[in-house]
DNA sequence: TAGAAAATAACCCTTTTGTGTGATTGATGT
DNA sequence: ACATCAATCACACAAAAGGGTTATTTTCTA
């Protein structure tokens, strides 16, 4: 028997999520409220093993909500259930460690789903979420930031990004300093930057060192 | 009436998943091979709404074929079924823009609910793989990397990983280059770095820079 | 209002960087 | 066999970086 909590400010919409779970012989709703205020002790007054957190409620709303109950208790699952598909809002939420997201408009059966999918161990999204989120994987088309570095001065960079000196680098590489001179001065040449701590920057920001 | 297309070079599961989709008087089955050799002619030849594709075959795999097939057609969806479950190859596929991620131990019924969800412009995923993506996006613990830098000192390190020399940064900022030196030996020591560039490749690395 | 923290500045001195120029060796490919 | 390119090394020189020390002014707060 699983217990649910539920957080949502709309009274209808609350009563007959409440109704529905109700409704199961698998789950039992126990906590039911219109705000997140003082969350962390309600939960533990209803030991939830699943929430549905609503995001817009008046005064402590539905994100606190998540940040304070993952903050304490990792393990609890929280499914965000929501108007809100903007990526402000639901990158946020992540962040904080919800485990589903399901908006308002899908069907109430979807959030009874929800409920066994990520007591299953899953992760629960409404569809066009769940797409937005496959959607931040994609590579930024990289504008060629090929500045064609041979290894060895890759390598060179790479050392120099971890704070050694020209003298250790050459001692490193067992070469003589004036070759890694000679070395980061075609580097230098081929980032079109005019010195280390540029190059350094360059090569960070850019992923410039396979690693 | 939806084209699929299929890669996968188990004779066997090939012929099940074509017999599956086959059944439906919603999909056809048109393309089916056991690898991904000169896919982008064989697309081109099938004009397939969908691509199951595996990850695992001979010669040419799957994640090469994602990454052709949605480098000239971004609009055709790629599922991509597989027994992999590991973090490289998923995030690998994702990155090239792979629209669904099913696991071949899942039920064949979810590969045929995972073509509807495609199609309807959603991302499908087995549930262990949705819960892997979600959990990036945990906000690593920051092991408090707070070296107190103080708003100016974070100023002029930033000028610093723009490639500004001390002169540069004292003009910048309408202070001496003594007060640059100053400063600067200040942020070495509070970052605990001997030289510019391990700091610039620190500020960078850690984000100490507020932008 | 006294004290702390931050920002400012100067001087000295050594080491490191960065540039210009030139040269040799080995591998690779045509 | 010749050309190209990567990697190596050398020398000279100017500019910049970085450390030590000391000191003044501003700002904020207890």
């Amino acid at each position: 028997m699983m217990t649910i909590s539920i957080f949502e400010d709309n009274d209808k919409l609350r009563d007959l999520v409440e109704m529905l779970i109700g409704s199961s012989n698998e789950c039992v709703v126990s906590g039911s409220y219109s705000n997140t205020y003082d969350i962390v002790n309600k939960v533990i007054l209803h030991q939830p093993d699943v929430i549905i957190m609503d995001i817009d409620m008046p005064e402590h709303d539905g994100i606190e909500g998540v940040m304070q109950v993952k903050n304490f208790f990792p393990n609890i699952k929280i499914i965000m259930h929501t108007v809100f598909d903007d990526d402000e809002r639901l990158f946020t939420c992540l962040s904080y460690g919800a485990d589903g997201y399901i908006l308002k408009k899908d069907a109430p059966t979807h959030l009874f789903n929800a409920i066994k999918e990520v007591l299953a161990g899953g992760a629960p999204m409404s569809s066009g979420i769940a797409k937005r989120v496959l959607q931040t994987f994609r590579k930024v088309e990289k504008p060629s930031n090929n500045y064609h570095l041979t290894e060895r001065e890759k390598e060179i960079l790479e050392l120099l990004t971890k704070g050694f000196s020209y003298r250790m680098i050459g001692i490193e590489c067992t070469i003589s300093i004036e070759t890694v001179r000679r070395h980061l001065k075609n580097i230098y040449q081929k980032l079109h930057v005019q010195c280390g701590t540029e190059a350094v920057a360059k090569a960070i920001n850019e992923q410039l060192l396979d690693n």
